[in-house]
DNA sequence: GAGTGGTCTAGACCACGAA
DNA sequence: TCGTGGTCTAGACCACTCG
């Protein structure tokens, strides 16, 4: 119905031909970070397609993080660029899991802390605020040696968290989502090297100046605040962390020109 | 239509009941790894639900890594527990681009080697075979000190590699992409945190005993086959791995009993 | 040529959020 | 109440694989 300008593009499914449509015209500033998409009966009849092409090229959208979507409210912009600044070509599952799983968790010490100066840089809080304190070490199965320290804290309004035992075998969000009803969305997490120092190296019973791997997790509820941070250091011959990407969504092109569609 | 028996799982959408009771019965044994799923007609009718409804349910196994689909063949059963052994939550995009992406590849060697038996273990491959080797120092731009050390290694089928220069901007894996048509699917990473040996940390400039890190990285095409590796270790104050998680689809209930459906 | 999954249409009902 | 996105139906055509 549409005329093809003649672009490998043409060849491409209609809901990615949309979907870069969309893309090109979030960067060109038509529809500003944090500004409403139209809405998808509006999008079905400014391009002529139905509303199932419309919903496939979003769920792109969405999959590169550039849109959320509301039920009742609308599609948002989130950002510009498809995450990561470039072309965005993987994706897929990660054994986030391969921690609290078939591992677990000794709590040495926890309490409510009053975050000063240092800390609250890190956890995005503001001095004075009290929040909740886990220190621990964790184990694999059967090993008598602990391959990781573990120090996390946990936001204010879920300090009240119960459950917490000597020994935890499943994750700390888990635990969290299920007390207060709250929803993990997004993860970020960071993975540096560092030089053990001493008291760690006593603590994971390694000699001193040991290498090891620092690793933070983030833990974000919907609204993209912070439920919990963990940080872990693990010593170096205890621990490799893997990870697995797929690429199993369609790429889209970089800029396009997209015609008139 | 069909009589609901009263579990929590009754209000959640067909489809993901759909898929939780395929999950149970591939769990069960009865479509076993390696074996094809009914086809999505059967399923409709066995099911009395629409095609869409027996698509979303698919898609959700496919995101976890149960199930491939090829058309014009099927659905072939991969795995039979949600990627990684246990309750799979997490998906997401990352930023392995952060690599080529803004920084640049300095090639110091690069030649035709012979796998050794030593060679051979990590690469999956047999002693005797040829494959390109390459080394080189990574920089941040505008920075004068390298951040990582790199060493590659390219299957022999693609050892006729051209258009390696002194200097790299794109990774190496576009490049075999570009030239042989062919198609990475999966990306397995590792990271670890080793102790620099002197001759890297003279490399890199770095103290001698210094912590790093340790990546690894397997692109393995379609088939499954290794086309490159490569190994990359940074010092441990120069670079810092990041990424997230965005928890964007729907988690299947656990082992679950399913009733009817 | 028969059958597969991929794409696409034109409808429909629903829960939920905003006004 | 009205409009949003989420779910779902019952069709359709296509490119592809395989026998």
């Amino acid at each position: 119905m549409k005329a093809k300008s003649g672009a490998s593009l043409a060849a491409m499914p209609r809901y990615v031909q949309l979907a870069t449509t969309l893309l090109n015209e979030i960067q060109a500033g038509k529809f500003p970070v944090g500004s409403l998409l139209p809405t998808e009966h509006v999008l079905c009849q400014q391009f002529g397609v139905s509303r199932f092409t419309v919903r496939e090229a979003i769920k792109l959208l969405v999959q590169q993080g550039l849109v959320n979507r509301q039920p009742g409210v609308g599609t948002r912009v989130q950002a510009n660029a498809p995450t990561g600044q470039y072309t965005q070509t993987m994706s897929g599952l990660t054994d986030l899991q391969q921690y609290a799983v078939e591992t677990s968790l000794e709590i040495t010490r926890h309490h409510i802390v009053e975050i000063d100066a240092n800390l609250a840089k890190g956890l995005c809080a503001s001095p004075g605020e009290t929040w909740l304190e886990i220190e621990g070490l964790r184990y694999a199965p059967g090993q008598p040696l602990p391959f990781a320290w573990t120090r996390v804290h946990i936001a204010p309004r879920f300090r009240a968290l119960k459950g917490l035992q000597s020994r935890m075998d499943q994750p700390l969000y888990v635990l969290i989502e299920q007390q207060f009803g709250c929803k993990i969305q997004v993860v970020h997490q960071e993975i540096k090297a560092v030089t053990l120092s001493n008291e760690l190296a006593r603590q994971l019973k390694v000699p001193p100046k040991s290498a090891g791997i620092w690793l933070q997790r983030r833990y974000m509820d919907t609204h993209d605040e912070l439920v919990e941070q963990a940080i872990n250091i693990h010593a170096a011959d205890r621990f490799t962390y893997r990870e697995s990407f797929r690429r199993d969504f369609v790429t889209l092109p970089g800029t396009l020109s997209s015609g008139k569609f």
